[in-house]
DNA sequence: ATTGGAATCGTTTTT
DNA sequence: CGATTCCAAT
């Protein structure tokens, strides 16, 4: 590796910390980046610096960020420095995808079938349960969510079953240690594996197969993480494991910046860096290239006040700029039109566009009045919740039928659809076929594929059942799933594409015509859903054929790889993941998911006692230390502020359904004067919240006229690149989506959701 | 077997 | 308050 003789222009512009961190090639590498620093733009140099001048193959090169959405955008920016093809030969992802995908490859060597599963959330709660029902735990006493979460702390503390019931001293812990041996059977017995799986599994394949380890260690010589501050205990192992050969492991973040604790991250992987990779070198960026100078300050007075830190020097070359808005507030849609009145203001004023402008809360609920108010002004708002699409329970269906087809093992995937659309098959007969199976050592897909043996079904229930089991196989034989090694592997070009797959079997599952049977709105909606899955596998395909490194591209990928790939992504799509930077929008999320988001204008809603820091830091175990990570999660929120930077707080709030006097946020109290700016916001009218009940509808209509709605105003022409060419008929902005309704010429009616579907609109002028 | 209504429950943050 | 679950009626 030869030093470079002239000074690269990957180096331009750049402070001397970041050029020290962008030219640093071999050892470990600690950059310690404060907020704004610049630091995803030393990163993505560091990669085309090694790429580009030191020569090293862009396969080489692995690159961890917190969120697909990240890794998205650095390979973007990536490519605008190397060529396109490097860029897409690097491998860029999150912790759990590059998991899923090295256990993919691998999975024989621990037991799994390449088409294992991976249980979010939703699945781990009904595993849970059908665990408390075979040991007959009430559930009342032990909540599934509560167990789950006893269950996941151990795992990130790489404490699996047995060791966690050896361990159990007390009533509660015996029982979870119960629950966790049993949740931890089914899970095997469903080849699958939940989120904290994936990287433990990783782990042991390291530790049992080293021959595999150093081939990936070899492959991948230079390894770089983001966010380094919120790796858990599995995580470093994993990058420790993957760097040890030639120790060039570059971590980046910001111990300030840590707000995963509770999920399993520990601070100390950055902290102590430098004893676990010793000669690393260490970069401090602190110079803030985002903030102004009040917003700056604040942020750091607020930080000051942890203990447990070490301090980093944070200035700005930015003015002062405004001061940072405190506002008291009477109640939450009081807040919420402070908040809409303050942004109409700098979007008329100072002509910032709504996608400049974000809205920040500790808790998901905190988004409805929010979105309520946003709406009624009129404004365009998306709310950064990827995975809300993927939960619709029509969605959720079509996705157990794909899983069952990749997984004969998966039950809870099987359960999930055997009598979805209803087809005659109730809870008498799946207890007969579970029995059975368990009677006779077999799963329940081995026991439906010949119903006949289980006597003490019905003739009816049989026939049912048969006809399923045959449905799902000649699927897997179609997309390759088939287990009977007779059968040769389908030739790609003799099957479907995926698109056209997913269609099938949303059709001929009945999931298509179940929904059609109503005429009612709800299952309009369903159905139009449904047809934006279609749409979103067309494009994930699309994609896949665009991106794929191999090159003989003239055969289309295999069938059985497009769908694994796709649940896959379905799988680990995060929060952020669907947040589009420039669509016209204000943004709404979570404290945590603004992590790494930048944004001229920010509101954080709630700051009150309980809310944030939040009551159930207080309660625990070490409530210290949760307080800190509070602390933490609020300077967060107030380091993305680019400009104007509004904290708010109500003297009363409603949750959940009951009313109480909130006191401001501590958090408040600590910032100093200077930097604050004291509003107190006056209620509107009464009179003005009645005319707005009252007029409710017409004065909705009138308003989104102006927003996202105004954008597609009801009569104009548009066209969907499904559906052709079609006239809106009405609009309305229900929840988190707005839902476009258009009579097509060809098509008829539809109902289309317009955040998913790309409508485009047409001028009745121009000629089509 | 399926459906809808009533009752109950639990309330942070998420890959 | 909202989602989920349970139970009774068809």
């Amino acid at each position: 590796m030869s030093e470079p003789t002239m000074q690269s222009a990957l180096l331009d512009g750049l402070t001397e910390p970041q050029r020290e961190a962008v030219s640093h090639v071999d050892g470990p590498l600690l950059v310690l980046a404060g907020p704004g620093s610049g630091k995803t733009r030393v990163i993505t140099r560091r990669v085309a610096y090694l790429v580009r001048e030191v020569g090293i193959a862009p396969w080489q090169v692995l690159a961890i960020t917190f969120t697909n959405k990240a890794a998205g955008e650095m390979q973007a920016r990536v490519a605008e420095l190397v060529s396109q093809r490097q860029a897409r030969a690097l491998t860029l992802c999150t912790f759990h995808s590059l998991c899923a995908r090295l256990l993919r490859q691998h999975a024989q060597l621990l037991g799994f079938p390449p088409g294992f599963s991976i249980y979010d959330s939703d699945d781990q709660k009904r595993a849970v349960k059908q665990a408390l029902e075979e040991l007959e735990i009430s559930a009342s006493n032990f909540s599934p969510a509560n167990v789950l979460s006893s269950i996941s702390k151990a795992k990130n503390e790489l404490v699996d079953a047995e060791a966690y019931t050896a361990a159990a001293d007390n009533f509660y812990s015996k029982t979870v240690a119960r629950v966790f041996a049993r949740y931890t059977d089914i899970l095997q017995r469903n080849a699958a594996m939940d989120f904290d799986d994936l990287l433990l599994y990783l782990v042991q394949l390291f530790r049992g197969h080293p021959q595999t380890l150093r081939e990936l260690q070899d492959r991948y010589q230079y390894v770089l993480i983001d966010e380094y501050q919120d790796t858990n205990h599995a995580q470093f192992l994993i990058a420790a494991a993957l760097a040890q050969r030639h120790q060039n492991l570059c971590a980046t973040g910001d111990p300030d910046q840590s707000i995963y604790g509770w999920r399993g991250a520990n601070i100390r992987n950055i902290l102590e860096f430098e004893q676990q990779f010793p000669g690393a070198k260490v970069v401090r960026l602190e110079q803030n290239y985002r903030s102004t100078g009040h917003i700056l300050a604040a942020a750091d007075a607020l930080i000051r006040h942890n203990t447990a830190r070490k301090h980093k020097e944070l200035f700005t070359a930015a003015g002062e700029g405004a001061r940072v808005r405190c506002v008291t507030c009477f109640d939450e849609r009081d807040e919420a039109d402070a908040a809409v009145e303050f942004m109409q203001k700098v979007h008329d004023e100072q002509n910032i566009a709504w996608s400049g402008m974000a809205v920040f809360y500790r808790m998901n609920s905190l988004s409805r009045v929010m979105e309520d108010a946003l709406r009624n002004a009129g404004i365009p708002y998306q709310i950064a919740r990827g995975t809300a699409f993927y939960e619709r329970a029509e969605i959720r269906n079509v996705v157990a039928y794909l899983r069952a087809i990749v997984n004969p093992a998966d039950e809870v995937a099987l359960l999930r659809i055997i009598n979805m659309p209803t087809r005659g098959i109730g809870d008498r007969s799946i207890e007969a076929v579970q029995a059975f199976a368990l009677g006779n050592h077999m799963t329940f897909d081995q026991v439906i594929i010949d119903p006949r043996r289980v006597t003490s079904l019905s003739n009816r229930a049989q026939n049912t059942i048969a006809a399923f089991a045959a449905m799902l196989r000649k699927w897997r034989k179609t997309a390759g799933f088939d287990d009977d090694p007779q059968q040769p592997y389908p030739p790609p070009q003799n099957q479907p594409g995926l698109r056209l797959f997913v269609e099938d079997v949303i059709r001929q599952s009945g999931l298509h015509h179940a929904y059609l049977n109503d005429k009612s709105d709800p299952d309009q909606e369903r159905l139009a859903n449904l047809g934006e899955f279609v749409t979103f596998t067309q494009q994930f395909e699309d994609d896949l054929e665009f991106n794929r490194e191999d090159d003989d591209a003239d055969q289309p990928l295999p069938l059985r790889d497009k769908l694994l790939a796709m649940l896959e992504q379905i799988s680990l799509v995060s929060d952020v993941d669907n947040v589009n930077s420039d669509s016209g929008a204000v943004t709404l999320m979570t404290l945590h998911a603004a992590k790494g988001l930048e944004f001229p204008v920010v509101t954080i809603l709630g700051l009150e006692d309980g809310l944030l820091p939040h009551q159930r830091a207080g309660e625990s175990s070490r409530p210290g230390d949760a307080l800190e990570e509070e602390r933490r999660l609020c300077f967060v929120g107030i380091t993305r502020a680019m400009r104007y930077l509004t904290l708010s707080h109500a003297i009363q709030r409603t949750i959940f359904g009951r009313t109480m006097s909130a006191i401001a946020s501590p958090f408040l109290r600590e910032l100093p004067e200077e930097h604050l700016e004291q509003i107190r916001h006056s209620a509107d009218d009464e009179q003005d919240d009645q005319d707005d009940h009252v007029l409710g509808e017409s004065l909705l209509q009138r308003r989104q006229a102006r927003g996202l709605a105004g954008e597609y105003p009801i009569g104009c022409y548009v066209r969907h690149n499904e559906f052709g060419l079609g006239v809106v008929e009405s609009i309305s902005a229900e929840g988190a989506h707005t839902r476009c309704r258009v009579r097509f010429l060809q098509v008829g009616r539809k109902t289309l959701i317009l955040q998913y579907a790309k409508l485009e609109r047409v001028d009745p002028e121009d000629d089509f």
